[in-house]
DNA sequence: ACATCATATGCAAATATTATAATATTTTTA
DNA sequence: TAAAAATATTATAATATTTGCATATGATGT
């Protein structure tokens, strides 16, 4: 299972716009670098910058034919996400059943241990 | 549908491991600030920060009990993507069929024209 | 009204990310 | 072997993110 550490740092990898392009891009076929320069609009060195950084992260790797070096994606999980953003989600998650606002208290969960001393109050 | 722009701000704002500890929290049922506080190892004022970064993100919301914020799940992406990045992957995607490298050049897709002046060699 | 609890806010310092520009590397072809 | 094509590397400047700390705010009970 993916550590904490391990999620993030996929999710940052992930997270940018070029990124997801070219993520997006792979998940159609193989691509070389100057068929990303087509379509990205930005400068390609950038273009290898991205690429090095989804490579070094484990997302994507290539292999090479002749002078071209063609990519494509390794991590099974890209797609799966690439999905998901792309899915639409016309309702937000229901409310709570606790809601609406009470006076009294009516939250769900226990209350902590006020810190140093023993417990204080009342546990509600 | 989500713009790319969208997608690249939601994905950014989940990538931290404080925010993913809360988003994974919440997904259990509604959670106020001190709660957060017993297993986040981190100050008060952190979590309330990352908390307001969620909010105002569209990606949970809160309501009033007492002088508890009792926070909860608002956008449905969520669980789906923390549930993702816990699922188990045991195998890399497959290699693409091209492989292996060839010396003649058996890259699938079209090349590109040469930037300024008129078609070059050939197009492979 | 006052003290207290629960939480938020503002700001500066530390860090991380990104784009750009210049240059280097590698492979193929002439 | 030199030139060209395709791509990578490095340093750097600009910008964004994150944290810590001090302090502020708002609700509740007395």
């Amino acid at each position: 299972m993916r550590s904490l550490g391990q999620k993030v740092e996929l999710l940052r990898i992930i997270a940018h716009p070029v990124r997801i392009r070219i993520l997006e891009e792979l998940m159609k076929g193989v691509k070389c670098v100057s068929d990303f320069e087509e379509f990205l609009d930005v400068s390609q060195p950038n273009i290898s910058q991205h690429l090095g950084l989804l490579r070094n992260h484990g997302v994507i790797d290539y292999y090479m034919d002749g002078r071209l070096r063609c990519y494509y994606l390794v991590d099974p999980i890209i797609p799966e996400i690439i999905e998901l953003l792309g899915r639409d989600y016309p309702e937000a998650l229901p409310a709570p059943a606790c809601c609406p606002v009470t006076r009294r208290g009516k939250y769900p969960g226990k209350r902590r241990r006020r810190k140093g001393r023993g417990p204080s109050a009342r546990e509600i």
